[in-house]
RNA sequence: GGAGAGGUUCCCGAGUGGCCAAAGGGGACAGACUGUAAAUCUGUUGGCGAAGCCUUCGGAGGUUCGAAUCCUCCCCUCUCCA
C-alpha cells in the first residue's frame, strides 16, 4: 500500500486541473473523504480501444490525469476494451471490425504497456480486459442489461442523434456499446471514470447502470479533446493529424513545429507540464513581441520530445530542424537510390522519382517538375530529361523529400 | 411486406445521352513570401516516355455511333406506411 494524499483540497486542485467537467465534485469530495477514512484508495477507471495501441498526444491528456490520481495515491485501472472493440463504431460506410484474436489482443496490450508506462507508474496500474467478464455473460444477462436503458435515452447521445437525423445508418449493436462500458464500471467497481468530453454520454450511462446494479455511481471526469495538427478536428490517427508518442524525435519535433501559432498555446495548456502562470507569461510575451512565436513553439516541441525520448534526443531533433528548415541544409540521413544501370547519358526524371518512391506516379513527378519543386544539388530542374548526374548527387522534391543518388 | 429517395474521384457534393477525367468546397501537395513543416497569396490534384492513349461514377449485363446519365437484374443505405 502506498501513501494517500490526505489534504482533500490539494487533491481536488490537482484533479481539477485541465478537466472540463466533474460530475459531481460534491460526490468526488465525499469519495475522497471516505477513501482516506477507510484507507482504501479510489478505483479510477479509464477505457481504451484494443485496436489502436498507437497512442498519440491526444490520449496523453487523459493518461496524465490518470497519473495525477496515482500521485494522490489512488488505484488506476487501465481497461482495454477487447470485448467492446468488436463492436467498434461503424460510422457511415466504414468497415465492421474484424474480430481480434486473443494473440493480437495480447500483443496490443503489450504495446500499450510499453507506451503508457512512459507516463504512468507501473506498480500502481492495474490492467484489465473486459472480455474477462463479458465473454462469460449469458444471453439472458445481456438482455437484462439492455433492459436497463431506453432507445429514446440512447438517441440523446449527440452522434446517434445526428446520424439519426441525417438519415445515416445506426446498427443496433452500437447501442450496446455504452451499456457494456457501463457494465464494465460495475464489474470493476469503479469509483471514478475518466474520459474525453466525447465520452460524456457513455460515462453517464455508467452511473445509471451502476445504480441499477446496486452500486454507488462513479464520479465522471471529462478531459478536453486535443485538437489535431490541423487545429480543427480532434487529434486522431484516422485523420492523420496526430503526433504519436513513439514517433521518431525528428518527426515529432517537425510536426509540433507545423502547428499554427494559435494552436501552440492550446497544446501548452493541455500538454506542457509548465505552470499555468508560466504559460500565460509566455503568451503575453508573444503578443508583445518580446518572445518570438517560433521560439515558443520550439520550446514546446523540445519539452514533449524530451518527455518521450529524453533530453539528448530532443536537443538533436531541434538542431536538425534548424539545419534543414531554417538554414536549408541537406539532412544527414538521406535515403539512397541507385542510378539506372544502363549507361544512357540522359535520364528520364519522372521515372527515377517514381522508382525511388519520392512520388506516387510519373504524372505526379511531371507536375512537380513543372511547378519547380524538383532540384538537383540545389538547382531547380525544369526538364523531364536530365543529364546523368554524378554519384552522390542530391535530389530534392518539395521541402522534405530528399534522395541521394549513388 | 408496400410506397418512395439515394449510392459519383481521398472526403463532402454538382452533373440526367456527346462540350465529362467529371463543377464547387474540404483535405493534400507545390511555388512565392517568411519567422517554421506558422499565417497569407497563387497553382496543382486518375494513370501512361504523354498535343495521343488507357482506366474510373455501388455490382453484373443490355440499348446506342456514343452512357456517370437510358433499360434489366442484383447488392447496400435512408424515409414513410404496416
Amino acid at each position: 500500500m502506498w501513501n494517500m494524499e490526505t489534504d482533500i483540497e490539494k487533491s481536488l486542485e490537482l484533479i481539477r486541473r485541465g478537466s472540463v467537467e466533474i460530475i459531481s465534485e460534491e460526490e468526488l469530495k465525499k469519495k475522497l473523504e471516505k477513501a482516506i477514512k477507510e484507507k482504501r484508495p479510489l478505483r479510477v477507471k479509464a477505457g481504451f480501444d484494443p485496436t489502436a495501441p498507437d497512442l498519440h498526444l491526444g490520449h496523453t491528456v487523459l493518461i496524465q490525469k490518470m497519473r495525477h490520481f496515482q500521485e494522490l495515491g489512488h488505484q488506476v485501472i487501465f481497461l482495454i476494451g477487447d470485448f467492446t472493440g468488436l463492436i467498434g463504431d461503424p460510422t457511415g460506410k466504414s468497415e465492421t471490425r474484424p474480430p481480434l484474436t486473443p494473440e493480437q489482443v495480447q500483443e496490443n496490450a503489450a504495446t500499450y504497456k510499453e507506451q503508457i508506462f512512459k507516463i504512468l507508474d507501473e506498480d500502481k496500474t492495474e490492467i484489465a480486459f473486459n472480455s474477462k467478464w463479458m465473454n462469460k455473460m449469458a444471453s439472458i444477462d445481456m438482455i437484462r442489461l439492455c433492459a436497463k436503458y431506453t432507445v429514446a435515452r440512447m438517441l440523446e447521445r449527440e452522434d446517434f442523434k445526428q446520424r439519426f437525423q441525417q438519415q445515416r445508418p445506426i446498427a443496433i449493436h452500437e447501442f450496446i456499446y455504452p451499456l457494456i462500458q457501463g457494465y464494465d464500471s460495475v464489474a470493476l467497481e469503479a469509483d471514478v471514470e475518466l474520459g474525453g468530453t466525447d465520452q460524456t454520454f457513455n460515462l453517464l450511462v455508467g452511473r445509471h447502470i451502476q445504480k441499477e446494479y446496486g452500486q454507488e455511481p462513479q464520479v465522471v471526469i471529462t478531459m478536453p479533446l486535443l485538437e489535431g495538427l490541423d487545429g480543427i478536428n480532434k487529434m486522431s490517427k484516422s485523420l492523420g493529424n496526430y503526433v504519436g508518442i513513439t514517433e521518431e524525435p525528428d518527426s515529432m519535433f517537425g510536426k509540433l513545429m507545423s502547428i499554427s501559432d494559435e494552436l501552440m498555446f492550446r497544446y501548452y495548456e493541455l500538454l506542457s507540464s509548465r505552470s499555468l502562470d508560466e504559460i500565460e507569461q509566455l503568451k503575453r510575451g508573444v503578443e508583445k513581441g518580446s518572445v518570438h512565436p517560433k521560439d515558443a513553439k520550439a520550446q514546446l516541441a523540445y519539452e514533449l520530445v524530451a518527455r518521450y525520448h529524453g533530453e539528448e534526443a530532443a536537443k538533436k531533433a531541434r538542431e536538425r530542424f534548424e539545419a534543414q528548415f531554417s538554414k536549408g541544409q541537406v539532412p544527414e540521413d538521406v535515403p539512397e537510390h541507385p542510378l539506372p544501370t544502363d549507361s544512357e547519358q540522359k535520364i528520364f526524371l519522372p521515372r527515377l522519382l517514381k522508382e525511388a518512391g519520392l512520388v506516387k506516379s510519373t504524372s505526379e513527378a511531371r507536375r512537380l517538375i513543372k511547378q519547380g519543386a524538383v532540384s538537383l544539388n540545389g538547382t531547380k530542374l525544369r526538364q523531364e530529361e536530365i543529364d546523368r548526374p554524378g554519384s552522390g548527387a542530391i535530389l530534392k522534391v518539395g521541402k522534405r523529400r530528399y534522395l541521394r543518388l549513388v
